[in-house]
RNA sequence: GGGCGAAUAGCUCAGUUGGCAGAGCGCCUCCCUUACAAGGAGGAUGUCGGGGGUUCAAGUCCCUCUUCGCCCACCA
């Protein structure tokens, strides 16, 4: 009996270590065989570090996908990659220059770029790493990153196509400016704050000398820009005016006082400085004057790219927008031009990428027109051909949808897919794959845009570009579209969506079946977890002592189809310890199997019948909540099926069974451990591979992966229910033996019965007796009525008197208030009526036990009461 | 302002079509019973956030309110 050595405590270690090995060297992860493709593109983290928690879970449950596809002989394929990150990657590698007293200014664009390709062989490493330490069987062979050279082709096309049919223009905007990084970000880059502030109301004089307006701002700094104050049209203040000129205070300038829809005239005074270069709403009315945007006579700029004040002979050129705020201030309260300052709390946008306050900045960029291209992704998710799960997601996704707006494709950074646009020397935009084919078109020099694309531009392409799009490959033929992405939910705008958008649009077909939305992981506390916030936690210290395992069944058994989950050391210990009943459980099981693989299952007792029954209910339970998405209850199912009803029941019933050599134990409990391996295998594939492959009669070269997903569904309804009655008779003697202070190891010779309605055999032995008699013993005892059978104990000179007859009260008081709540039920004609007859028949029943047990606690009572 | 989610045992959370409230952890008692003390047996613990309504019957369905989290929009 070699396995009886093996270690009480399971050692993750060097199992996961080995089987990863094993697996890799067998080429486990490809595609095989000829069943029906399954394919999974998975979310390329980016190369900004190493992964968190929400990895860790985002990629597990593809994992649990994966392995489970290809144990149904699907062709699986789990294609891995990374993402180039843009922003975030770009803004990595400048806090690393920062720290060495550089910046990339100084170095050059070139160089740059190759310090970040540097980095992104250390970040790609180590996620790497990481993603095998958890065990994903994900085919690495096929790895991509979004600035693969083929990729980077992919994306080309896809801007040119766009660029040519006109969804991709030019054009000057009030972007939002991240003046940290010093590019433009998307709408959805940047999120909201409030923080304290100012509101100043500034008098603006009116030319003729007739008084003056009073605007109200929380930015006087940008005034210098300003290129009109506008007042409500509807607002009876300032009829007649609207027309004047008003004097620029500082700038000594004219400019008109104009009515436009926009000023609240119940916010401020009313009036608006219009400064249309630095505000998205300014802009909009500066549309509406018919303002020449190119024309820096018409809209002024004032703030550059850096945040600081950029106008040349004034003396606040160069100062930074907060410090020339203070300074204009003074300037304008010394001029006698300032009215009031009120404290005001200011919604500002902050920028996503740098925490900086966004600035809305006039600049000239890129922008790709999204409605034609939102059609139809609207209308393939509200048709069902793409499901979201949880389906509340699908309207989050057609809401914003529906509103969609142009999305400014231009980044001023260099890390990137360069923009594919050359200029001719007329700066006549030519879009092209190469300088050589512009140039060919140009019949001349060109120059390229210097900027580059928006991240999620190449993002968007990857459910197709990673399969070779736009060469017909026969991976793309074969795996596209994918079968299900499962992604967090706050990047449904940023990349699902643009999936849809752009599969549609280029290969002519949905990337994905469905959309699988799982739970964000938080703090123990509920707190976000944050690098920043120093509340991260990093899976692989979690790995180490607790196994990957352990780690990913911890995830996995939380996630369902919450929006959150709470993740502390609490919930990988629990799933460490069910590692660890696994593995003694099979620990036994070894003991006793010999070595033999006895191949044909004869359940003999009713336990057996039971336990198949419930194995099958387990497998049957799994599988349809995989299909669901629902990892949490596959898990559950899992847990229960094997630690409650396997462990606790039916090897505690089989051990006698397995000391006298009989058959059928053995077999079931081969059986049982086959199969759970291969349901538990997905979820935590190590251990699981570990075990099945100590089982008699498994083919050492065999691997769960390609074994079988055995099909659950049979239950044995009588023997789970004559099961369920014996279990109540046990554990109601035990509570009973408990309340007389009877170890469990003081085996007591006999147990008297009065009736025959249960499985003598199952009851003696869990209850820890040598015999039953069938009859009513002599002298004290104490006893109990379960199931309609009352069972006693003898007890003579053992028991004590009062608490005997407080415990029978207590029984008694809880027999009779059930008793009460279901006969004032039955009393009721209505119930009587309307209920299902089969709850009523129910109730019927329940009342007449409990009052048949009422009446043997009394009987009891006096027998007690009559002991001297 | 609009939308989504959450509120159930001390804590973290399950609760499928309405039919007598569950698990894990923690707590109490007992047990190192030859797979496992990272374990076993037993036990205590609930105005299911508040208030209405529908129903014979509501944690579950409807209305409403409160608190927390998230998303979207707007704001001089």
């Amino acid at each position: 009996m070699t396995d009886s050595t093996l270690s009480t405590r399971y050692d993750p270690k060097q199992v996961e270590q080995k089987w990863y090995t094993r697996w890799e060297q067998n080429g486990l992860f490809a595609p095989r065989g000829e069943g029906e493709p399954y394919c999974i593109t998975i979310p390329p983290p980016n190369v900004t570090g190493s992964l968190h928690m929400g990895h860790a879970l985002c990629y597990s449950v593809q994992d649990v996908l994966g392995r489970w596809m290809r144990m149904q002989g699907r062709q699986v394929l789990i294609l891995p990659g990374m993402d180039h990150a843009g922003i975030a990657t770009h803004k990595v590698v400048e806090a690393q220059l920062k720290t060495e007293g550089l910046n990339r200014f100084d170095m050059g664009r070139e160089a740059f770029v190759e310090r970040v390709w540097q980095w992104k062989e250390e970040s790609g490493g180590t996620i790497l790493r990481q993603f095998k330490r958890l065990g994903f069987a994900f085919d690495w062979s096929r790895e991509r990153f979004t600035m693969d050279a083929a990729y980077h082709d992919a994306v080309l096309d896809v801007f040119i196509d766009w660029f040519q049919r006109g969804l991709i223009y030019r054009g000057k905007r009030v972007v939002n400016w991240d003046p940290g990084l010093r590019t433009s970000v998307s709408d959805i880059e940047m999120h909201d704050e409030v923080r304290h502030g100012k509101l100043y109301h500034v008098r603006y004089p009116f030319e003729d000398g007739s008084g003056s307006i009073t605007i109200a701002t929380t930015r006087p700094e940008t005034m210098l820009a300003d290129v009109a104050v506008a007042v409500n049209p509807k607002d009876a203040r300032y009829v007649g005016l609207v027309g004047k000129k008003v004097i620029l205070p500082l700038v000594r300038c004219a400019i008109p006082l104009i009515a436009d829809e926009y000023p609240d005239p119940e916010f401020g005074t009313g009036a608006v400085k219009i400064t249309p270069a630095h505000d998205p709403n300014d802009f909009l009315v500066g549309q509406r004057m018919g303002l020449d945007f190119n024309d820096p006579k018409q809209v002024p700029v004032c703030i550059g790219e850096d945040g600081r004040i950029h106008f040349p002979g004034s003396p606040y050129d160069g100062l930074d927008r907060f410090e020339a705020r203070k300074r204009i201030v003074a300037d304008l309260e010394a001029e006698g031009y300032l009215e009031k300052v009120e404290d005001y709390d200011i919604p500002l946008k902050i920028s996503d990428r740098s925490g900086q306050v966004i600035e809305p900045l006039l600049s000239e960029q890129w922008f790709c027109s999204m409605h034609s291209l939102a059609a139809p992704a609207i209308e393939a998710v509200r048709s069902k051909k793409i499901k979201f799960t949880p389906e509340r997601y699908s309207d989050v996704y057609l809401r914003w949808m529906e509103d969609i707006r142009d999305w400014c494709l231009s980044r001023q950074l260099w890390w990137g897919h360069r923009i594919p646009i050359y200029y001719d020397d007329e700066c006549k935009p030519i879009a092209a794959k190469s300088e050589a084919d512009a140039m060919a078109i140009a019949g001349g020099p060109v120059t390229q845009d210097p900027d580059v694309l928006d991240t999620w531009f190449s993002s968007a392409l990857w459910p197709f570009a990673t399969l070779g799009w736009p060469e017909k490959t026969d991976d793309l033929a074969k795996f596209y579209p994918s079968n299900v992405l499962v992604t967090a939910r706050d990047i449904i705008y940023l990349w699902v969506a643009r999936m849809i958008m752009d599969g549609l649009d280029r290969v002519d077909e949905i990337p994905f079946h469905d959309v699988y939305i799982y739970a964000t992981v938080l703090t123990e506390d509920g707190k976000r977890m944050s690098k920043s916030l120093g509340t991260g936690l990093d899976p692989l210290e979690y790995i180490d002592s607790f196994g990957a395992d352990a780690m990913r069944f911890a995830l996995l058994i939380q996630t369902g189809h919450n929006q959150e989950i709470r993740f502390g050391e609490k919930r990988i210990e629990e799933a460490r310890n069910f590692c660890n009943k696994i593995w003694n459980a099979s620990r036994f099981a070894l003991m006793h199997l010999n070595g033999e693989a006895p191949s044909k299952i004869a359940p003999e007792r009713l336990e057996d019948k039971w336990i198949l029954s419930r194995m099958s209910f387990c497998g049957a339970t799994v599988e349809a909540a995989l299909r669901e998405y629902n990892m949490m209850e596959a898990c559950k199912a899992l847990l229960d099926f094997f630690w409650s009803e396997f462990c606790d029941w039916y090897i505690e019933l089989a051990k006698h069974r397995l000391e006298s050599g009989e058959a059928a134990p053995r077999a079931i409990i081969r059986n049982i451990l086959d199969r759970f391996c291969k349901w538990a295998h997905p979820f935590m594939p190590h251990i699981t591979e570990e075990i099945w492959h100590m089982l008699p009669g498994v083919d050492p070269d065999a691997f769960l992966d390609y074994s079988d997903w055995p099909v659950g569904g049979e239950r044995d309804e009588s023997a789970e229910s004559e099961m369920a009655r014996n279990q109540e008779i046990v554990r109601a003697i035990r509570s009973l033996r408990q309340d007389a202070g009877i170890t469990p190891k003081q085996t007591l010779p006999l147990l008297f019965a009065s009736g025959d309605n249960f499985d003598a055999e199952i009851v003696r032995s869990q209850t820890w007796f040598g015999n039953i008699d069938r009859s009513t013993p002599e002298g004290a005892s104490v006893g109990t009525v379960a199931e309609g059978v009352e069972f006693k104990l003898p007890l003579a000179g053992l028991i004590d008197k009062g608490k005997e007859l407080a415990r029978l009260d207590r029984e008694e008081e809880k027999i009779s208030r059930d008793l009460d709540s279901t006969l004032r039920r039955l009393n009721n004609p209505e119930f009587t009526h309307r209920a299902k007859p089969e709850v009523v028949q129910r109730d019927r029943q329940t009342a007449a036990d409990l009052q048949e047990k009422l009446a043997k606690l009394a009987e009891r009572r006096d027998q007690i009461k009559a002991l001297p």
